[in-house]
DNA sequence: CCTTTTCTGTAGTGGTCGATACACAATAAT
DNA sequence: ATTATTGTGTATCGACCACTACAGAAAAGG
């Protein structure tokens, strides 16, 4: 057993509320005093759990891709096919982005757009997660295109890129006040256009 | 003529220089200190000549749409069908966004997503800017669908805020590092889209 | 000339930022 | 009980934020 003090406050349910704000409020927008009003801790206890406010941030980040923010990626390779493994992943964006009760958007996408490109570690954190996001679409196309699945195009990285598109101008849309209705009619809309594309 | 002592530094040029400030790093990470360095101004010209950070940003998001940041809208009317509209609104924006010696992405949306949302002014500013790129698609698509112009879908409010999310997309994309030519496969893709589903 | 008007440069305002020094409290090991 | 270790609360730190008071400079009107 650890032998000083204990901990007066739970770490995980820390994560999670610091989780919403940075999801709310974006990276910079929210303060550390925002963040120990809202885990109820002195900024001390912050520092001595997380470190700083950027380690804070990446270990929010993982809860959130862990969590919800994980939902989409699960979707996508979890489809028998890339065609219903596409419309997952959209569908299932487009649910977290508009989710009753929780922020609207996406965290990482909010995140990317309003930290200052001279921390770091931030920035390097959402450069790794992007690839990632885009790696793991690019690599389920792949797939579908060796088993021979029809695809809007042979161009496969072209595909995984398009569809990445879509998935944050849903986000931003989302962030605009776009309801999860008129979100799912847009992607209603991107997957007519890959069933006409794979049809020909 | 004005009376009192003239002043010191072109406001179209200082404007100017904003501008691209603001498009380089969001509303909330341009600071003052940023601007009047950027424009070799002192902080009380700058309040003379604009009134504040908000205002400044304001008069800055102004000349962006009246400039660079006008073509893509421009491009949209001028065309002769909204198939011709929507791509060339498409390709304009994938100009702007990866334009050699210019700022990445568009400054509206980055400060969308950059501007705490406290900021009454600017966020009015930004909301209106956003209907207005909403209203204008609409109502290009509403004529084509008047005229018996093919579409992708009867449902012209739904291809309004499809194409919109392209373009926020690829905004999002180009901020992300995507090249010019990676943006312009993506609307090579969205483009094909129109024709398969507008062909049916 | 002198007055009026307008802009500029210096030098700050109070406030908030992320991050900490330090004393003390609370536990475990000895 | 003593010591070692770790977390908490108070009370800040210097840096930066948007913004401005004030005095002097530069023009026009008289």
């Amino acid at each position: 057993m650890g032998r000083g003090r204990p901990r007066g406050f739970d770490r995980d349910e820390a994560l999670d509320r610091a989780m919403r704000l940075f999801w709310t409020r974006g990276y910079q927008d929210t303060s550390i005093a925002d963040l120990t009003d809202a885990l109820g801790i002195g900024s001390p206890s912050l520092y001595a759990a997380f470190g700083s406010k950027a380690a804070l941030f990446c270990a929010a980040a993982d809860r959130y891709q862990e969590s919800d923010g994980g939902r989409p990626g699960i979707a996508l390779l979890a489809a028998p096919t890339a065609r219903a493994g596409v419309e997952a992943l959209l569908r299932e964006n487009v649910a977290l982005f508009t989710h009753r009760g929780g922020p609207r958007g996406c965290l990482l996408t909010r995140a990317t757009l309003s930290c200052p490109p001279d921390d770091a570690t931030v920035v390097a954190y959402l450069e790794r997660s992007r690839r990632e996001r885009l790696t793991a679409l690019r690599t389920r196309l792949k797939a579908a295109a060796a088993a021979g699945e029809p695809l809007p195009s042979d161009d496969v990285d072209t595909l995984a890129q398009h569809y990445d598109a879509q998935v944050q101008g849903l986000a931003v849309r989302a962030l605009e006040g776009a309801t999860r209705p008129v979100l799912q009619r847009t992607v209603d809309l991107t997957m007519a256009g890959w069933d006409a594309l794979a049809a020909r």
